[in-house]
DNA sequence: TTGTAAGCGTTATCAG
DNA sequence: CTGATAACGCTTACAA
């Protein structure tokens, strides 16, 4: 491997004036246009390659970021890493990858291991509680900066980036009631978490503006701890198994839509024939599901975008004059119309039914 | 942060002696049991954390892995990526992951991005051509041992991890046939891509030793160079448009399925009521799908598992004397029965169809 | 405009 | 059994 001490012998300069040179430095902008062209070109001809070990150990910065995803599998996580690797990589970043399998318990664990690691700066991705902010605040105090994505949380310390749930909620039944939907079932996602919590309160608000009424019956909370399309299978089930008219069902989000189709399918019931159903989120399921999704997008991608852009921009100020409170942005989600909406009229050709309509 | 030096003034001994008792190095084997003991309790008190890029510089390993997905918001890539971070995490490794984005354009700049940071080894995922074997080869002769996982290829200097194409097609096919399908459509897989060559070869055999007749109106090629839900839709729809009589099809994979179904539903006909149905890999997508979908799956976390210990024993071995032939390693699939394949009697009540039955 | 030299924190090789 | 010491390759004051 060649280093730079051997670009300095052929070129007869000494290392410190190849560093610069190569470097573009400030010191290196009055050097002879000369000296600097002839000490890339040899440099190149050499093949040098700059020893990352010895600019790490020497900047104490590694130029990478870690990231922690609750579940790499789910494609909402992939999805903002995505977001993210693309645009730390144009700045000279690169992201070092760990995955709790949905474990909680691994979360302290991956914290320690990519600190040692030296990370410059901590992304987590996800919004399940197994990414607990309180033991993320008590790791980083003072040591890197880090960023959570996809979790609305008030933390003092931790920046935030999440979209906006509550006016996505409010999105999505618009929609429906404009469609001349009335009779709205709705799934509410995982009690404890934020998310859930948001989203409800913008039907609420809603429906309270536009005295739209809310029929507990039509009201079923998930049962799982985390969401997945067969809880939105069971919660459909004990829905149906109500006997309450609804025409349409406002998932938690896009797993539990497609547990909720499943359902309305296995019990004959067409989607959107007899009843519409709308998700959450808009992972890429939503647009090769059968039906496919209607569903509240969140920028997935942009909001890595986002998170990295804070988090380079709080690794490059220096700790004493960093703002005390942390930013907490939150993204506009959009509504995305596909196949799983429709009228409550006759959509598809068949006589309107509902779900236990009396006709 | 405090350092070795640190430790050693605390406890009285050089630099050397802590380090070596950190490390658990042979020269400490010999040493009092009080001197280590202590050593040790000093350093954990001291919260002392050894620093990586020190580390690195010495030994000039990374204890890092270069990961290059095809595209990890495909969950085929990124169940292959969990079963690797899971695995070389264990041996105290970690992964830098970047993405192509389905770009063939970036693959070489991400392998120079990651040798550059030095990695200790590199591994591809995914099977699409944008990972092209040669540009690996190219760079990584003689600089550090690479593992393809994903790719069916024969490479003369890279490892590679593939399922077993061929047999998984057969498992297909004996799965229909055994269901009493005997008018099968099948959907081709993009031409130049190895996996679906293998499959094809897998089908054609099978049909020669069974005398299984192979009606070329039932064979259909996608068009676009990936496979895409929207591809499988498409060539649906073609294939429909051929009026001949079918009553099930074989997806190249699940995503080409979930398109087939998509269209079936848009004419008219149910899976499996009509049409069966059958995929190939096994993607969170097809345990979800509606109706859930039967396919050959791929061991993708496995295969990551595999391929990481291949790489990590690469690593371990002196350059010198590793064997000349790389490994190539095939691993099994297996039949994943769901609701997408029945018999084409009556499985659901209905009348016997098919897809253009006279009947 | 360029060179010298002092580290950065570890680890390995000696010598004792 | 333990201690000095020399790298590892690079950056950056400071000197010239």
């Amino acid at each position: 491997m060649v280093t730079i001490k051997e670009v300095a012998q052929k070129t007869g300069f000494s290392t410190a004036t190849v560093s610069m040179v190569l470097n573009n430095s400030r010191l290196a902008r009055n050097m002879s246009q000369e000296t600097r062209s002839h000490i890339k070109r040899i440099a190149r001809e050499l093949g040098y390659t700059p020893n990352h070990f010895a600019r790490s150990l020497r900047s104490m910065r590694s130029r990478a970021i870690g990231v922690i995803a609750r579940d790499i599998t789910d494609p909402y996580c992939a999805q903002i890493f995505r977001g993210i690797e693309s645009f730390i990589r144009r700045r000279g970043y690169v992201p070092i990858l760990t995955d709790t399998q949905c474990d909680g318990g691994q979360f302290e664990h991956l914290i320690e291991i990519l600190l040692e690691r030296r990370v410059d700066g901590l992304i987590t991705l996800g919004s399940s509680l197994s990414l607990d902010t309180t033991v993320l605040e008590g790791f980083v105090r003072g040591r890197v900066p880090a960023v959570m994505i996809g979790r609305e949380c008030n933390s003092q310390t931790i920046s935030t980036i999440a979209v906006d749930n509550e006016s996505g909620a409010r999105l999505g039944i618009e929609h429906l009631i404009a469609l001349g939907h009335r009779n709205i079932a709705f799934i509410k996602g995982p009690k404890d978490l934020t998310d859930a919590t948001r989203r409800w309160s913008g039907v609420c608000s809603l429906a309270q503006e536009t005295r739209l009424a809310l029929d507990r019956n039509l009201i079923i909370q998930l049962s799982e701890p985390a969401s997945t399309c067969e809880g939105g299978y069971r919660a459909t089930q004990a829905l149906l198994a109500r006997k309450r008219l609804f025409t349409a069902i406002m998932a938690f989000d896009d797993m539990t839509a497609c547990g909720a189709i499943r359902a309305l399918s296995a019990a004959g019931l067409g989607v959107p024939g007899d009843c519409s159903v709308i998700g959450f989120d808009d992972v890429a399921l939503a647009a090769s599901y059968n039906p496919t999704l209607s569903t509240i997008r969140q920028p997935l991608e942009k909001m890595g975008f986002i998170g990295a852009e804070i988090l380079l921009k709080l690794i490059k100020t220096p700790l004493a004059k960093q703002a005390s409170r942390p930013v907490l942005r939150s993204v506009k989600p959009a509504l995305v119309i596909r196949e799983s909406t429709a009228s409550p009229g006759n959509p598809t050709g068949k006589p309107r039914r509902g779900v236990f309509d009396k006709g």
